[in-house]
DNA sequence: TTCTTGAAAATTGTTGACAATCGACACCGC
DNA sequence: GCGGTGTCGATTGTCAACAATTTTCAAGAA
């Protein structure tokens, strides 16, 4: 099974542009504007080492390498047609995020979010979205609330059809716009690093019925406080709704998970 | 020249004990708790590729490798004495905390911070400094609060001693300090990467003289917030802090660096 | 049975070699 | 002289093989 250079966007790794755009009218330049095939700017970016990590990265998110489970190095590099060398540069990529864990000797593990690791981060994502409610509030475009109204609204209608799954993927969507919005480009990077380990947190997905409803109501209010133009009140807005988020994620990790416990399965071998 | 094993911490991995501790009566478990030799947990906890990168950061840390210096595998590697296998899972590994800069087919290159990646960073660190005096006034001991008056003390002295690397070196211990003492392990690492990170932003070790006396009070006005034990209070001083802190630093970075540039030279090939 | 002991198998750590790509310089035609 | 082209050296990307360590498992003794 080889590895598909998946269309997405290649993670990380930029390149400024292959030629500075000089004012010589050649026909080997169709029009100011350089605008190479997809494929040439691909290969240019993407070492196999990078895919990998993308790749390792999505099967983690995905729960198709479930928590705890042994990522042995022959076996993966076998299934994603590439040698150990890229896979173990990745490796450290994704050790550095926080989504596995590198025991020497002994190898490498899809890493198991502990509760009070998961408390901590929770706490963290916090203070954070209190600075984004308080720069939206200052900074925020008529069009950019408009766009965030229309989130909020599509949630409102998942929530009333009881789709959880949408609900959930726009509830993502909604928080990682407005951090997004912030116009922080660090505290992007690290509050999308912050969700991703907080997704290695177990009993999060267990949960059968979601918390869904419950929170609709705190969106509304946070889009108001951020329109308001006070960044006090946006700030103590997202707040008080990432911290109730973790208490009601916390409480309901706490509950023995149901029996037919749904787990996906770990990396298996492929026949021989 | 080759590498020897720092005595410092061996930088991140960690490791469960050597076995668990089996109730077994036997004379070769001295007492309960495991305690051999340092340079055997050396061996097992640090491999070729971790102790790279803690040299590598230690050298981009101290100057000694200057941003946009050029890191060249073959080079580096013989000057460390390892391969490049391990030298470039350790690129990955810096990569990702932002210390370097990969390009592919190209090298990788010690990162240079822009400046205004350097003010995204400063106030993120704010906001993570505000939830650090909340979480201090609530929390904090009578001893560790003796802890760090000790270390104010410590950096008036220096200030009035005109001490600048001495006061630099106090300072940072100090927030360090006061984060880890907030007992947030997540923020404790993201807030260390910052540090490191924007140690980066080159005008910063450019100045001649510093700006040591300016915040002196500052730090009594902190720690006095936090012994009071209102958590709005120290945060909102901590907070304010860092915005002063970043603002000062700015503002010293937009004048012209004196003519004498005393840039840590970059790395160089040894003779043949 | 249960615990130690030892070797074999499996897995990771590290290295050196080969292929691909980039930058620079000389060469050529205009 | 000047722009374009081809070639060469240097450097990075990737791979396969070797060395070291851990794990497994079976045999033997208490």
């Amino acid at each position: 099974m080889s590895l598909k250079l998946a269309a997405g966007r290649a993670p990380g790794r930029s390149r400024a542009g292959p030629h500075p755009p000089g004012g010589s009218s050649d026909v080997s330049v169709g029009r100011g504007a350089p605008f190479p095939h997809p494929t040439i700017t691909l290969l240019q970016t993407s070492s196999l080492t990078s895919v990998v990590q993308g790749e390792l990265e999505r099967m983690i998110l995905s729960g198709e390498l479930a928590p705890g489970a042994k990522l042995t190095e022959v076996a993966l590099a076998a299934r994603l047609g590439v040698s150990r060398g890229p896979l173990r540069e990745a490796f450290r990529m994704l050790e550095e995020g926080g989504l596995v864990r590198i025991e020497k000797n002994r190898g490498v593990f899809v890493r198991d979010l502990p509760v009070d690791e998961a408390v901590e981060i929770f706490d963290l994502r916090a203070a954070m979205d209190e600075l984004v409610g308080r720069r939206l509030a200052e900074h925020i475009l008529p069009a950019q609330l408009k766009e965030v109204r229309g989130l909020v609204d599509q949630m409102e209608q998942a929530a009333k059809a009881k789709d959880a799954p949408a609900y959930h993927l726009l509830n993502l969507k909604f928080h990682d716009r407005l951090v997004e919005l912030a116009g922080n480009r660090k505290l992007t990077a690290i509050y999308r690093k912050l969700i991703k380990e907080l997704s290695l947190f177990r009993r999060l997905n267990l949960a059968d019925g979601w918390l869904m409803p419950i929170s609709a109501g705190e969106h509304r209010a946070i889009v108001k406080a951020i329109a308001s133009g006070d960044p006090e009140a946006a700030g103590r807005a997202m707040f008080e709704h990432a911290i109730e988020s973790k208490e009601r994620t916390i409480k309901n990790s706490q509950r023995p998970p149901p029996a037919h416990a749904t787990a996906p399965r770990a990396l298996q071998k492929s026949p021989p």
